[in-house]
DNA sequence: GTTGCGATGCGCT
DNA sequence: GCGCATCGCAACA
């Protein structure tokens, strides 16, 4: 199921009007579909805190390119997460998809994480792509064409804002989006200091 | 609900 | 080598 042809154009703006928009959208992978609650934002070379704040590497190509993209990347030794390529081509910010609610296939989110709660089977950046079957392989993925793709709904009425989760490198910026009162989204914590072995 | 900590491997300095 | 846009589990409140 192809996504809409106007995405990369509603997805050209500045990371922080594109972010809370993304609030209520349905990302798709297969025969699960997850609806956003949860997004961050990371504004490319302006951002301490953004994977492409030191420059283009070989990991976050995708950020540089045009908007809607699917920008994966691998962290922690286990874990994938991904971000929505925003802003015009040749800028790199873009929006990481945090939590959301399952709205269909749930059956197949269960199967792939079988110890979780319904509410916590797309609670959480990593937990998100492991539900949805978003892999590695998927990084630059087209949005429209798929085989991920996002659909923009209406915009979300009631947002709230608030610092980002579990950076260590940045200064706190309100950047991060959620809907109001949603069960879904992901507890907060504060970057942690690093322990000794 | 909270805090503490080990797992785990790649990207980058 | 060091650090990481994390998670799951155990223990506690």
């Amino acid at each position: 199921m192809p996504g809409s042809p106007e995405l990369p154009a509603l997805l050209a703006g500045p990371v922080l009007e594109v972010a809370p928009r993304l609030l209520g959208a349905v990302l798709r992978h297969g025969d699960v579909v997850v609806r956003i609650t949860e997004v961050e934002a990371y504004d490319g070379a302006n951002d301490p805190g953004s994977h492409a704040y030191r420059g283009r590497t070989r990991r976050n190509a995708v950020m540089f390119g045009p908007p809607g993209h699917l920008y994966c990347y691998f962290t922690y030794g286990m874990h994938v997460c991904c971000n929505v390529v925003c802003g015009p081509e040749g800028t790199s910010s873009a929006v990481l998809v945090r939590a959301g609610e399952i709205v269909d296939g749930l059956e197949l989110a269960r199967e792939r994480r079988p110890r979780a709660s319904d509410r916590d089977l797309a609670r959480g950046p990593a937990r998100l792509c492991s539900a949805l079957g978003i892999e590695l392989d998927h990084d630059g993925t087209d949005l429209v064409a798929g085989p991920v793709t996002l659909t923009l709904g209406e915009p979300a009425a009631d947002v709230s804002t608030g610092p980002r989760v579990g950076l260590r490198g940045a200064p706190d910026r309100p950047w991060r989006f959620w809907l109001t009162g949603e069960p879904t989204v992901s507890a907060y914590r504060p970057a942690a200091p690093l322990r000794r072995r």
